[in-house]
DNA sequence: TGTGTGATAGTCT
DNA sequence: GACTATCACACAT
């Protein structure tokens, strides 16, 4: 497949908004990582806000300070990345600086470098490589080594590009999975009928 | 230095 | 649907 569109990267201010809103507006963006000059990447078909002091499921929550909790504080569009279970988590930090939310990004659309990402995972069908926060890392190689990398620098090893806007009737939001205290608003995001969204 | 804790994935029934 | 392997981090000693 050959790309003759420019592609646009999204702006940092993107991101200083509400975890939310950007949440929802991450739908449809293209996910895009480079390894060895090689590309890799697919659309973002589901993400979780998360609000960091205020959110019992956060790593934040009641003002919990480390590493990781010490990333959600800084600037929007900066990685964060964390291992649970076993498995790499990769979300977007949102919000002015100083104030920790973030977006779980939970699922893409393979698009582009397919046939490495099933490498990278180890199988062969195509609906099992990117439907899990957990796989999805693994099928990018994205670690704990690319924390703090700046989404919106055309420079960076992750980047999110403008690709669909996706219209709020084919939209879908629930609660969080595997949450155990969720808070009252559905705070998942979806694009409904696409096989590669989490169950 | 040690222990408890999950925002999971994979496998088996 | 239920069970468990697995591991970096947070917090307590």
């Amino acid at each position: 497949m050959k790309m003759e569109i420019k592609w646009q990267i999204i702006p940092q201010k993107f991101y200083n908004r509400d975890p939310s809103i950007v949440a929802r507006e991450l739908l449809g963006k293209l996910l895009i990582r480079i390894i060895n000059s090689r590309m890799l990447g697919g659309m973002i078909v589901e993400t979780e806000a998360y609000y960091g002091v205020d959110d019992p499921a956060s790593r934040a929550y009641k003002g919990r300070k480390g590493k990781i909790s010490g990333i959600m504080y800084e600037e929007g569009g900066v990685a964060l990345i964390y291992m649970v279970h076993g498995n790499w988590l990769f979300n977007i930090i949102t919000g002015p600086k100083g104030h920790p939310s973030g977006v779980l990004i939970r699922a893409i659309e393979p698009l582009i470098g397919i046939k490495y990402m099933l490498e990278n995972r180890g199988i062969k069908d195509i609906n099992q490589l990117t439907n899990g926060p957990g796989k999805l890392c693994k099928a990018l190689n994205i670690t704990g080594a690319l924390n703090r990398v700046k989404v919106y620098s055309e420079r960076s090893p992750i980047r999110v590009y403008m690709y669909r806007d996706i219209n709020d009737k084919y939209i879908g939001r629930s609660h969080r999975i595997g949450v155990r205290e969720d808070l009252p608003e559905p705070l998942r995001f979806f694009i409904k009928n696409n096989r590669f969204v989490s169950r």
